[in-house]
DNA sequence: AATTCATATACGCTTATACATATATGTTAA
DNA sequence: TTAACATATATGTATAAGCGTATATGAATT
C-alpha cells in the first residue's frame, strides 16, 4: 500500500475528524483497551463504539486483538516517519485538554480499582504499549500477553 | 472561541481530510498565494478552488487578503501550542512527498519566471511568510506589503 | 446442544460533502 | 456608466457519514 501519498493522508485525517474517534484514540493512547471499557468510559452505545473502532481499524490507525470474548484495540504506528510524527503530536495535543485528561482518569477508575474488578467480574486486563515516540516495530508486532487475563482474575476472586 | 476542545480538533481535521485542500496547504505553506496561481497549478476549476479555500478559511486555517482584484491566501497559525505543532508536522509530512514537492516547483515556475509574468500580465506578486515553526504573532498580524505588486510589474512591462 | 455474553455488522433514515454549472459580487479599466 | 476581470456564492444532484434499532457472529458456559 502506498502509505505516503495524498490518498493516505486524506483517509488518515478523515479518520481523526470525529469527536468519538478522537476520544477513543485518547483512551487507547498508551495501552491496549478493551471495547467494554470504551463503552463504559465514553457512555456511548456499544454499536456506536464498535462502528467507530471499525472506522479507525479500516484506516489502519488501530488494530484489534481477540482475547476470548473480548476485543482489545491498540494503536498502530504509521509506516512513514511523517505520519508517526504527526500522530504523536496529535496525541500530545489531545493530552493538553482537560476533558481528555479527565476521561483517561475515568478509564483508570473504571478498569483498575478492585471494586470494579469485582463488579464487572471477568473484566479483561489492560496491556501497556510503548509510546509512539519510541522506535516501534512496524511489521505487525506480535505483542506477548501476560497470561489469559480474565481467568487469573476469576481465580483470584473465587 | 474555545480553540482547544474536541470540537475544534474535529473541524480542524475535517478541513484537512481532502486532497484538494491538502494540495492548497502545500502550496500556501511558506507564503501568501494568489487564487489565480492555485487554479493554474492544481488545474482545477476556479469555483472548486474557491470553495475549498472558503472551507479552509471557515475552519480558521487560512485567511484571505484582498489586493485589488486579487485575493491572496495565507496560513493562520493555530492559537494553541498543540495545534501549531501538529500543523507544522503536517506541513513537513506533505513536504516529504514527491508529488507535493513537484507542485511547489510548478508553482515557482508559474509564478516567478519572466515569461509567465508577461504572459499573464498584471500577475500579482507572492509574499513570503515566516515558517510556522518560528514564533508567530497570533493576533491578526498586519503583514506589510512591499508595494502594490501588480502595478509595479505593469509599469515595468509597459 | 443450547444459552449467555461480548462484539460486530446490516438496515433504514437523516444529514453533510463534493462537484459541475450557472450566477452574483466587487474591483479596475475604458 | 459600462465593460471586463478575478473571485465568491447559489443550486441541483450524487455520494458518503453518522445514528438508532435490530440482528448476526463467535467464544465461553451450562
Amino acid at each position: 500500500m502506498d502509505v505516503n501519498g495524498l490518498a493516505y493522508m486524506e483517509s488518515f485525517f478523515m479518520a481523526l475528524a470525529d469527536k468519538t474517534r478522537l476520544r477513543l484514540l485518547n483512551l487507547i493512547r498508551n495501552e491496549e483497551v478493551c471495547v467494554c471499557f470504551f463503552t463504559e468510559v465514553l457512555g456511548d452505545s456499544q454499536p456506536k463504539i464498535s462502528r467507530h473502532l471499525a472506522y479507525l481499524r479500516n484506516a489502519g490507525i488501530v488494530k484489534a486483538r481477540r482475547d476470548g470474548k473480548w476485543m482489545h484495540y491498540s494503536i498502530v504506528a504509521p509506516e512513514s516517519d511523517g505520519g508517526r510524527r504527526v500522530l504523536a503530536e496529535i496525541l500530545d495535543w489531545l493530552d493538553d485538554q482537560p476533558e481528555m485528561k479527565a476521561e483517561r482518569e475515568k478509564y483508570r477508575t473504571v478498569c483498575c480499582t478492585p471494586e470494579m474488578l469485582v463488579q464487572i467480574a471477568r473484566t479483561p486486563i489492560p496491556f501497556a504499549l510503548p509510546y509512539l515516540d519510541d522506535e516501534i516495530e512496524v511489521a505487525e508486532p506480535e505483542y506477548e500477553y501476560a497470561g489469559t487475563g480474565h481467568n487469573e482474575i476469576d481465580e483470584f476472586l473465587l
